[in-house]
DNA sequence: TGGTGTCATTGGATCGATCAAGACCGTCGA
DNA sequence: TCGACGGTCTTGATCGATCCAATGACACCA
């Protein structure tokens, strides 16, 4: 039974449980870290001890020997009103989780919004933290670069797309293969002529995607000319590009680069009094929580943030060990989440 | 200006930058923590060999040496699927950018979904965080009384529903106010007869703001006989509320205890070719990203989340203080985001 | 009996910062 | 002239854990 601390000031330490445990301050040391070098009634004695005087060890006493924290930063940029991206609260809850199993916690820091690279130099240098999980990729990963050349552990979320020959540890989802997935179910629901919104070309990610559509509309041989258009990632936009789209190309469908895009696509739909799903179909890419209550329900590309973050901790764990081992970049392929709009 | 750390395996010490300043280690101690005590050209020298070595504090032997981590956990539960609640996501970001100000870091963790006080036993007796902020308090607040137990510093985001007697800090906002905020926005609109859609009867949130409809009604006259009804906090829930509501009260606008029902009420007025926003009006509340997005736009009641971190680190500082201040509860009104469903 | 090796445990040093005293210096009043 | 004093800086101890080398206990074998 762990008990109440009582109305001690300060929690007991490792010399406390020794002496109560009649034992020296090294073997309370190794009936936490390592019980194997214990006899089985000396550690005994140890835990119970431990467990009476509700003794867990001060981290920072921990920390400053083991030159470890035991804690992953992570960055957090504000999130952009007005759009559907709930990844990063899904992702961040997974990756907690995850890390807790690893015996990790996560702490968040935050950044001036043009430096992409402030904020990490100084947990860095105070070893603060054991490594980072970079997330904020979108365009090219400046932080990859400068954090390698510091030496700093770290695995990002999201490919090295400006830089394919970075050797650093990543993981990323195959965005190409959610919308051919996407563009197949479609194809196969009997559309010929599906339209694509997508980002602004200076994206890796938005031309990523692009190219699954693409990809999956050739390999049925057909044709993509004038169904593409590239605007910024707002319902606005998205709203805007489907109408030009629904009067000059006339497609049967959408697949979006993003869930917020496609809430542009229901916007112009129902201002012409169109029914997604029945007449128009349209699908998005990353099941927020939009697309999962939004009527009749957005079909959308789900990304396995649950996976990522069991295997950016795989990453991680491997890259703290004795020797550190950097496994090569990892892939992961996303599904259909299925709903009324197609 | 800041140097790279070079090829040094082991960032800089206190008495590296003593040494080459030519100064103790204390000095440069003070220096960092009590500029004041140092001669001025004595403290440009330290400043400089800081600048240069790119020295920055050690934190585990800072946190050993004056007890203090620096660090706020805050626990986190996994978002569930299917709702539009991004509340959690939106303040996680203020409170993040907010303890910044302030010198704090955010320490997340999460425990055992069925165990309200699971995680934080741990970090409080491995003194790994100075303080807790305490968010889930949708029923009741075991944590509370557990952690005011243990003596350990601890806001909440959440009155004290269950025991008013509670001499915690805490910061809320006004449930009550934001719908009647929405319920008087909607009677100005000419609605007479408005639906409430809210929790079951254990949430005090629920009855909270249910009492802020009622209260708008009655404070005009109106009548809520057979207006009300509570549920869970699903779509679906929603869906059928509203459902049975126009079937049976013919209101002619819904306030909703949660953006979630109100996609609910969407849902029916979309199965029933009635437009949201011309026919029937919808207030939801928490301004979620759904509200945002979806067509016409949901208004909706927005808490003040950016102004809840600031109190709510406003009160952190003062119980960390020596000697502690603990300040009386701080109550925030949310604001009404006016969107197309009304 | 004594040497040797293994296992279990111990004491002292150490991580890098801050705290608590004390040392040094020049100034000022008695 | 001397001691008290405030400002500036330094020295040694300390926070609580882990690393390292060494010790004691014990069994085994020659």
């Amino acid at each position: 039974m762990t008990r109440s601390i009582g109305r001690l000031a300060t929690p007991p330490t490792l010399a406390d449980v020794a002496e109560r445990a009649g034992v020296s301050r090294q073997t309370v040391s190794n009936a936490v870290n390592n019980p194997d070098l214990l006899r089985a009634d000396t550690l005994a004695r140890v835990l119970a001890a431990i467990d009476e005087l509700g003794y867990s060890p001060n981290r920072a006493a921990r920390n400053l020997r083991t030159r470890a924290s035991h804690l992953i930063g992570m960055r957090i940029n504000p999130a952009q009103e007005g759009t559907a991206n709930a990844t990063m609260d899904r992702f961040v809850h997974s990756l907690v989780e995850t890390s807790r199993e690893a015996g990790y916690h996560v702490l968040l820091f935050s950044g001036d919004h043009d430096d992409p690279v402030s904020g990490y130099d100084d947990l860095l240098r105070s070893t603060a933290v054991d490594a980072f999980v970079v997330t904020d990729t979108y365009l090219g990963n400046p932080q990859a670069a400068w954090l390698q050349q510091r030496r700093a552990p770290f695995v990002a979320f999201g490919r090295p797309w400006d830089n394919p020959a970075a050797e650093h540890a990543w993981v990323d989802v195959d965005g190409a293969a959610g919308t051919d997935l996407a563009t197949s179910h479609l194809i196969e629901r009997g559309h010929h002529r599906i339209a694509w919104i997508g980002w602004r070309k200076d994206s890796f990610i938005g031309e990523d995607r692009r190219s699954g559509w693409s990809r999956a509309m050739h390999a049925r041989g057909l044709s993509t000319t004038g169904l593409a258009s590239r605007v910024e990632d707002t319902v606005a936009s998205g709203r805007e590009a489907s109408a030009v789209l629904l009067d000059e190309a006339h497609p049967s469908a959408f697949v979006c680069a993003s869930d917020t895009l496609a809430m542009g696509v229901l916007h112009t739909l129902r201002e012409r009094g169109m029914e997604a799903g029945r007449e128009i179909a349209v699908v998005g890419f990353d099941d927020s929580q939009v697309a999962q209550v939004v009527p009749p329900g957005l079909t959308s590309v789900r990304q396995p943030l649950e996976q990522v973050a069991i295997e950016i901790v795989k990453a991680l764990e491997g890259m703290l060990a004795h020797p550190p081992v950097v496994g090569p970049g990892v892939m992961l392929t996303p599904r259909l989440a299925l709903r009324g709009s197609s």
